[in-house]
DNA sequence: AACCACGTTCGAAGCGCTTCGATTCAATTC
DNA sequence: GAATTGAATCGAAGCGCTTCGAACGTGGTT
């Protein structure tokens, strides 16, 4: 193994000066910092991570807690996991991988080892039991997901809330009186998973507003259980003309199942959506939708935790405002 | 931060008696033991990681590279890292989380910082171009996937040519005389994947064998590509009875579309698969099916790597066999 | 009584790095 | 020309742990 030391006599400098022009902490003179980073890959020297964060106290990695057993929307916690990685390595941060499922311990073992400088929690539910625990956590903590107790925690989420209102205003925008919506199947909403509420809360708050018919259905995934949701939902009672779905799983299989009764998009029925841009892209029939934005949401996830890294700063809870793309799956009643 | 130095102090004993207490490298007294341990516990002491990375040159960390672009498959590569992680933590190690993205300097690198003490590497392709660097990489490394030139690597995976030979020997056991495969998308196989190619040339071997007629057919997902795939399947001429599928994204959309078309499964057409047991188990038609052994694989995985960091040990390939379940899609002719 | 062996424990030397004065030397200032 | 500054560099003290050899009883041998 290459050490500081052998670099710095074969550059002919002292150890402390190899040091600082790695950290560029200190001035160095160009010449000396030429002949040190030859000398570094003369030599290939890599510094050691332990001795490093030994004597610095940072590790320069970072805890990803991931629900890696969720079935649910797995592309786009792999993005996430993909964007926060990347984003990580900007920083020259690694990712530790943390498993919601060893439990919330596990947070708190690699920043009392010191093997991390800061945690970042995905999938956070509404009352998740962890962030008592996380709130003890002796590093930065940033969230993904806003749970009801929020109080000294770092969270960034989609504006669901917002979401939701928007999708509702679309539709009625376009002089739908009754709007369906198709929302995850009734164990998420079960768990508390604080997203689907709140898309939920915003949803119900515009339609009132507006005075729009609604219904609301809980619907799994599987063919079957999309298309006994749809007799429902196409029920001549309710007039609806608007479907609002925010169930990524079932996309597929209702579009399917809406060709299969030759029910035309928009011109039978209006269909929008939440879910990544390139699934909506890709459908049988693009559907107009609000993105989620994964890659955005890692990318900050990680800028908080940096921030949080240097100074001392006041936890905030950031919601990113949805974007809307029309795909001209929505028509004017 | 609480170190060794305060417990060994509130416990009334040196460093040297709490670090052998605590790795039990050395036999301590029951009384000593005891004491230490309720010192550990009364003061939360955690040992610094970068302290003991250097001092023992272990980092109790293995590095995990991960595909996580990949849009194929994803319930697989989840179920692998999330058992990868599991029994890693089993043996008190952690997962540095390395994206095939970032490329092979990656592994290389943790390892030269001493980030890591092995590498386990997904996603492995027949003419991976990260061979030769992992082959060089100062670290036990265990493949997911066997590359055409593995000398001196130590790989692990399904036996994809057994499997095919099972799947159409499955068939053929039940007469039937005319099978069709349907595989990956096309970028599959140009990539070389390389479980792709060898279930392919196992099935043609079996059939062959047979005297079994077979037709290959490369589908993408997408309800459209399943249809026009099916049109091409089911062409009178070529007289199909039997359908070996290995395309997991596929599988859904293609029992809805039989149905569609009326064809039973098995009456009408016979549908074999490999893909993980769950999933074959909750289709629309329960298939019977190879299973891909997600789990087991990565639980392998890890013992391999374990077993390489403590003596030099050659490497192997290690494949495991296929295990069928029939769950009845298969019918006699 | 001197000896050895063994189980237990201690002390101290690193592991490879960062970082904080201290030092040197040349350029500036009064 | 002495004093002051600032850039560039060095030396040494740790960071918290593991591990090796030594030391210390205690009990059994000879």
């Amino acid at each position: 193994m290459i050490t500081i030391k052998e670099v710095a006599h074969h550059a002919g400098v002292s150890m402390s000066t190899v040091s600082y022009v790695l950290s560029g902490k200190r001035s160095i003179s160009e010449e000396t910092k030429r002949r040190v980073e030859q000398s570094i890959v003369a030599l290939g020297y890599h510094p050691n991570a332990g001795a490093r964060a030994l004597a610095s106290n940072r590790s320069r990695v970072v805890g990803l807690v991931v629900p890696l057993h969720s079935d649910q929307n797995l592309p786009i916690i792999m993005r996430f996991v993909s964007s926060i990685v990347a984003r990580a390595r900007d920083h020259d941060y690694d990712v530790l991988l943390l498993t919601k499922e060893a439990g919330p311990g596990e947070a708190h073992r690699v920043i009392a080892r010191s093997m991390a400088d800061a945690i970042v929690v995905m999938d956070v539910e509404s009352a998740d039991p962890r962030v008592p625990e996380l709130r003890a956590v002796d590093a930065p903590v940033v969230l993904l997901g806003v749970p009801d107790d929020h109080e000294g925690l770092s969270c960034l989420d989609l504006d669901f809330t917002a979401a939701g209102r928007q999708l509702a205003g679309h539709l009625a925008d376009r002089g739908h009186r009754s709007i369906a919506l198709i929302g995850s199947p009734p164990p998420v909403y079960e768990r508390g998973t604080s997203f689907a509420a709140r898309l939920l809360a915003g949803f119900q708050g515009e339609t009132a507003k507006r005075g729009v018919l609604t219904s609301v259905h809980s619907c799994a995934a599987g063919y079957d259980a999309v298309s006994g949701c749809l007799d429902d939902v196409l029920h001549p009672d309710r007039g609806t003309t608007g479907l609002v779905v925010h169930n990524e799983a079932v996309l597929g299989p209702l579009l399917l199942e809406l060709r299969r009764r030759s029910l035309d998009v928009p011109g039978d029925l209006s269909v929008i959506t939440l879910c990544p841009d390139d699934v909506a892209a890709t459908l049988p029939v693009p559907l107009t939708s609000i993105a989620v934005p994964a890659e955005e949401l890692g990318a900050i996830a990680v800028e908080m935790v940096m921030a949080r890294l240097g100074r001392e700063l006041a936890p905030e809870v950031r919601l990113l405002q949805p974007l809307l793309t029309d795909r001209g799956s929505t028509a004017v009643r």
